[in-house]
DNA sequence: TAACTAAGAATATCTTAGCAC
DNA sequence: GTGCTAAGATATTCTTAGTTA
């Protein structure tokens, strides 16, 4: 079990989809959408870069979520979308981040 | 040129190296590192993971900064590990992330 | 209904052999 | 030396046709 899929499963039952209507959200033929959605889950193949868009899309998370390996950076790279861009700013100043960093 | 291709490049110039040193330094056959490593920065090929992955240990970039599509995001993935534990726990605690947030 | 798999079909990448700067 | 590409060889994924819980 790799980063991919564990990721991939985790953020598929937030949404409490199935792999196939998770395959049919994401633009898959019904008919394929179980056994490929299935087969990226357990790892036996892996999604082109279009597909792993389109499933993001429908999960609601960064492509870059999906190939993080580090679990806290995962963490925050799923909520950085969703904060405020004061709470942005505010991070990026903790980071070091900053070009307007006048402090 | 998508996200890929552009963080790519732009972590490659960065070390310094040309397409195919960068290639034999992430293991690759040092004759077709060259047209691999050019075909992987142009776009026209996607390495698997296993060689995307020695390609980041190479650039000292985390494998989740290739497939970022916010350029902000993108500095704070790969500046992260970098940073200290007690700023990773700061940024961490701003974001909303904090498990022992007893403020 | 949901999760999962084998195997041939289809499609991608990889290697070779170069060219252009 | 560096960046780059076409095309056949090779390796991958995708579709089909199911099984299992």
């Amino acid at each position: 079990m790799n980063v991919f899929t564990k990721r991939l499963k985790e953020a598929r039952l937030k949404t409490g989809l199935s792999q196939k209507k998770l395959g049919i959200a994401a633009g898959l033929d019904q008919f394929v959408a179980s056994p490929r959605m299935n087969q990226y889950e357990k790892g036996s193949h892996l999604p082109d870069i279009n597909t792993t868009k389109k499933i993001c899309e429908v999960l609601g998370v960064p492509v870059a979520y999906l190939y993080c390996e580090d679990d806290e950076l995962a963490q925050l790279i799923e909520k950085y979308g969703k904060l405020s861009d004061e709470t942005k700013q505010k991070i990026r100043n903790v980071a070091g981040l900053s070009l307007n960093d006048f402090s």
